[in-house]
DNA sequence: GCCAGATAAGTTGTGCACAATTGAATTGTG
DNA sequence: CACAATTCAATTGTGCACAACTTATCTGGC
């Protein structure tokens, strides 16, 4: 095996070991509030626009998560008081996903759990956004790609 | 509310998707030899070293799995005749994991598996190896404030 | 207005990840 | 030597991810 073709599967799985550490840091931190990752995820989705309440569709677009993850994921949501779900006047197959005055009132406590989580990657500013564009990069031209 | 909430602008996201776009490319390439990427990875371990047949611990340590992970991963591997598992005769406690003849085989199969995978991510050798570096650093970082 | 095709969300089944626990084997200490 | 503490792998239970399928609803062409 050529030293190029270690390199590469040596990137792959540093993106796989990273994301994996990363969840770790997570973990802890969230799990005061009740929350996996991929909840706070969702979570974030619906903070960052408070009006409109996005469909199913909508949040795993933004996520790249499908109804069969998401499903589940917004029953526990809902079952833990943070998220309402009701189905679309207009259409009656969608459902709007919205936040309950508890999901809303999350917010504000889960403020500072980003600033923890930067510190324990141990990189400065200019690395993380370095860092981010560089995994957007990855991601975009793989999802391009794919739609070929 | 900060920036930092802004889910665009999140690192932890971005290798969240970043590693998630990755396995959707080794899916249906692993597919075709019967693998799953976690799966795959264990093989890469036990083709590194081909004369000693590491323990359960010992991939657990490389690939930072615990046995709950590994243990029904190692059943399926060895349901489909690539790996063997038998306890060590000098400690009954430990497992040790081998390559069948077919799971020696199988690593000229999957020979240009990585090369198909760089070229997918659309990054060049340089940038490739400043993301490993960083992701590395960033792994290693969390790992060693996890350990005090 | 009817209906074939589409779209949306949910369900089922498989395979990770990981916490917590179990049970067997070994080691350290008195 | 005895035996408590440790180590190792496996098991159990929860929660993603994702493929494949199901059911309900909607849309466009006629």
């Amino acid at each position: 095996m050529t030293d190029d073709l270690v390199l590469r599967r040596q990137v792959c799985f540093a993106l796989y070991a990273a994301s994996r550490a990363l969840t770790d840091v997570y973990r802890p931190i969230l799990e005061e509030f009740g929350l996996t990752y991929p909840q706070y995820l969702v979570l974030l989705v619906l903070w960052e626009r408070p009006d409109d309440a996005p469909t199913v569709s909508e949040l795993g677009a933004d996520l790249r998560l499908d109804s069969g993850t998401l499903s589940p994921l917004l029953k526990r949501l809902e079952g833990a008081g943070l998220v309402v779900r009701r189905r679309s006047a207009r259409d009656e197959r969608r459902v709007e996903v919205g936040l309950t005055e508890q999901g809303r009132a999350l917010r504000q406590q889960v403020d500072e759990v980003p600033m923890q989580i930067a510190r324990a990657t141990g990189l400065g500013t200019a690395d993380l956004i370095a860092l981010r564009d560089t995994l957007t990069r990855v991601t975009d031209t793989i999802h391009r790609q794919k739609e070929q």
